[in-house]
DNA sequence: TCGACACATCGACGATCGTCAATGCAAAGC
DNA sequence: GCTTTGCATTGACGATCGTCGATGTGTCGA
């Protein structure tokens, strides 16, 4: 199979979009947006994203299972899900791996809130 | 059965707690978190409320059935999540129901997430 | 080379969600 | 009274989600 260049056009509803309250949303901005909310829709993804927003710098990985009360596989389910959400950004350093907030990810999800 | 007043303390994790980022989140405040963040986390509800959110004043339920392109069952299902998470007020005026936006709520849940 | 370690992936399970057709219910008009 | 109208509720369906045990993958040290 031939590999085509597929230059896939991801509109950010966050970065380009008028506030949710001011203008009448389209259906595939509501769809992208959903997803950014679906997120936060989970209270062990919100106690993760403030365990590591609240934390200055990086977290580990291995310190998000124990406060978290799930097991380790799950809690890189929640992580991947926070991460391709861009709510996040995953770092490798040798074994271990490292969370790092991106706050312009959570101004831009306020600001269409608002 | 004797009807007992139970005095229901709801605390209000989105008027009250500190933003997401520069603290830790508890359990309980991560679940009612959680549910707010559930309720703008499907498309159709987003557009039905930035349909109401950008009209100014209030929208008959009989006009958000179609332009969501849903059945009205299914229009007053999201109709009803909405309203329960407190982003969206009904009334009712004869046979007819009027949902109005509830900015506040919008922009405490705005205020969490910074 | 081998074992220990950190994390990801897989497979399965029950639970919840979004959806609609059918039905229920209450208000308004006849 | 009866009928119509506007919306809510019910029941059912497939789809997705959260969870964990088992397993896979890659890294480091001995």
């Amino acid at each position: 199979m031939a590999t085509r260049t597929k230059t896939l056009v991801v509109i950010d509803p966050i970065a380009c979009c008028a506030p949710v309250r001011s203008d009448a949303l389209g259906e595939p901005q509501a769809e992208l947006l959903a997803e950014s909310f679906a997120a936060l829709a989970d209270p062990v993804r919100l106690r993760l994203l403030s365990f590591i927003t609240s934390a200055d710098g990086e977290v580990c990985a291995c310190d998000l299972v124990e406060p978290s009360g799930r097991s380790q596989p799950t809690v890189s389910h929640h992580m991947k899900i926070l991460v391709d959400a861009g709510l996040v950004s995953r770092g490798e350093r040798g074994l271990w791996v490292w969370y790092r907030a991106v706050p312009a990810r959570l101004d831009a999800l306020r600001a269409v809130l608002g």
